[in-house]
DNA sequence: AGCCATTTATTAACCGTTTAGTTAGACTAA
DNA sequence: TTAGTCTAACTAAACGGTTAATAAATGGCT
């Protein structure tokens, strides 16, 4: 995958796909410019159509390159040597987190999302298949040991993924709208903090047995994962 | 606001709206074509000009449109007679139902997020102000008084809110990719209903001091709240 | 009621710009 | 030299938006 020597061509045609990633998390695909990818990659327009059959197919290439360093990613999580509801909370942060510091890939997967809904994309089968079928069958095995050895609520695990995983999607997808109407901003990095642990507490009281025990691995995880930093100074009145 | 008579030109601008909520919400404010929201609602392209100044001010007009709808239902669920707590669960189990009922409304609700983070857009303020703000405010009394009277636990009410809403957007959200490696269709009746008691019992699990009395109320609630009817046979395929 | 003047609603045809995509050829490192 | 990279210049089509002309209401006046 990663060549010892990225020759020059690999450069290039790296660079080109991450400023592909940035402008269609951006404006979609169909807001997004061809000309300002090849503008933002530093290429002439015409390199893309070298690299990439057209736009649809630097879209699908770009949206693989995100899924997959995200699926790798959790993978590893969910295969650390603790308890099965201490990974889960552990999957839970990591999930924030992501969402955090790459919030172009949660864009990305949104728009696709309902761009696949209506019957276009033919990427999601894809990168779902490669990249998120494995992440979820490794969540469904962990639910099901942790419910058996008496540690999580008995539930459908589907359900305990909508809760861990929603509140922390929607947290940073409504966050626009609350800033317009809450006296803060939720994206600050101290509003952040707070809904992180609120996120992982919550989920300690609610997906555990023994609350108290959950209590305590929600403040386990909080320590042994600190809040990353996010180094986006946004620009968006630019 | 709805005139007795609505005159021909009243259905005309309406026709046009309801063609515009319907292109945007496929396929977003840059995918959407303007000859295509005339033809659906059968009439020529200069009229959406005559009626809106530009594709911009459609949208907006779209957007509007669709948030007051779900403002206006919102409220009068929150302002019914029970327990702060049931509020609580009817308010969660209505927004379940909006998103299953029109889930155009909510592709167009996401895009407008993602898009209003880059910057553009100029109608969030407008509708997060005049239809969302209410009903957050809403919310926020209505937690505060289950927790005063003890019969929600206490904690952070927005995080309450993520919590209760979250799981909603994501369990639709994430259809469209769960559709692809589950062995169950996600938006099959069935599977929906079971998705939508869960939810429902999850969080009288999950937000209730004492979890019996919130397993009860869920019934309750569940019970005085069938699932309606989704009378969308999807047409992906054509 | 019936007729005309004025406004409102609607359309066919068109325009300028933007956009994805192409071509033909130059540069460069082995 | 030559195969692999890269670019300036171009094209054809699509798109948002305009215009000028027409059809349908509306409201007064007799």
């Amino acid at each position: 995958m990663a060549p010892a020597h990225p020759t020059r061509a690999d450069q290039t045609r790296n660079r080109i796909l991450q400023a592909a990633i940035r402008e269609f998390s951006e404006h979609g695909l169909a807001g997004a410019r061809t000309s300002a990818i090849a503008a933002a990659a530093q290429v002439n327009k015409a390199l893309l159509y070298y690299y990439f059959r057209d736009k649809e197919a630097l879209y699908a290439a770009a949206l693989e390159e995100v899924a997959g360093k995200v699926a790798g990613d959790a993978l590893a999580v969910l295969d650390l040597d603790c308890s099965p509801g201490e990974r889960m909370l552990r999957f839970a942060l990591q999930h924030f987190d992501r969402i955090l510091c790459q919030q172009g890939f949660q864009a990305l997967m949104q728009q696709e999302m309902v761009r696949f809904r209506e019957g276009h994309s033919t990427a999601m089968p894809i990168i779902a298949k490669k990249a998120f079928e494995p992440m979820v069958r490794r969540v469904q095995v962990i639910a099901a040991e942790g419910m058996r050895i008496g540690e999580l609520c008995d539930m459908d695990w589907m359900q305990m993924m909508y809760s861990a995983l929603g509140a922390n999607v929607f947290y940073f997808l409504s966050a626009p709208m609350v800033q317009l109407i809450a006296p803060f901003d939720p994206l600050e990095p101290v509003a952040v903090g707070a809904r992180r642990t609120a996120g992982i507490e919550f989920l300690g009281q609610a997906l555990f047995v023994d609350r108290k025990r959950g209590a305590q691995i929600a403040k386990t995880v909080l320590a042994a994962m600190p809040m990353p930093d996010v180094a986006r100074p946004e620009r968006k009145t630019a």
